[in-house]
DNA sequence: CTGCATCCCTGCGGATACTG
DNA sequence: CAGTATCCGCAGGGATGCAG
């Protein structure tokens, strides 16, 4: 590294459209997806579908619906209909997807432990950045 | 886990708005972001901006600047700025974006590991989707 | 070189209503 | 309960032009 080159050779520098990590890595890099995937490996066992809608405040049924099938497209999530009546839908996470919620669980328990740095920086930088432009009177 | 009940204590079962957590998740749950820092770990040394620029393919001066504003803002990331003609400034990560670059480098690797697993997952389901409708000719 | 401002348009995503 | 369909607002984000 730093060869003074801009130097490709990692995901994040390849090329253009279908590049196939660079898809995938905008699968996770999706807010719901975080959230879908952190709650299913938290709660470690199959979800319903209300189950699933109540326990993230905030989502709404077709952000769940859409970010399930989704997960179940890529193979993340597994999706297992209950012929019962009423219906009974219940979603887990296929092994691949159980990696994928490592994932997740790593950013959720860093978020929660840095939350308090990262909005003490942000409050600094706003506050330095009003004071610098408000302190003359015309 | 399990007991019958949702059970909150996580991050993604908190409550609504305000969670600090979540306002962090949701600042990594995000692919340009993603891109930046996983740039910046994997280079290892400051960067220009238009060398981030030029690495990273399809991310547009809007979006980059945004981006690097906003991680900036959060203390992810340094800007300095080196008063020479023409100006030249070089970003680099902070010990805190180090370790969020880290999980960048994560989710980069374990997509460019499985990339064809799931792609391949994603045209089964394409595939038996669209077999399950057009059998019938009429 | 760096980066702010403006225009503009697509598509994310929320609310609501309806089927199986 | 689970899921689809529709309407629609708004902001994410691309293109372009200008400034320090």
């Amino acid at each position: 590294m730093g060869t003074g080159k801009d130097d490709p050779g990692t995901v994040w520098a390849i090329p253009p459209e279908v590049c196939p990590a660079r898809t995938v890595v905008e699968v996770l890099a999706n807010k719901w997806v975080m959230y879908v995937m952190g709650m299913l490996r938290h709660h470690g066992a199959p979800m319903r579908f209300n189950q699933l809608r109540r326990s993230l405040p905030g989502i709404t049924q077709k952000m769940l619906t859409q970010t399930l099938r989704m997960l179940e497209r890529d193979g993340l999530v597994c999706r297992t209909v209950h012929p019962t009546a009423p219906p009974q839908v219940e979603y887990e996470l296929t092994p691949l997807g159980r990696e994928a919620g490592e994932i997740a669980h790593a950013v959720g328990e860093w978020s929660a432990a840095h939350a308090d740095e990262i909005l003490a920086a942000r409050r600094d930088f706003d506050n330095r950045a009003s004071g610098e432009l408000e302190p003359v009177s015309p």
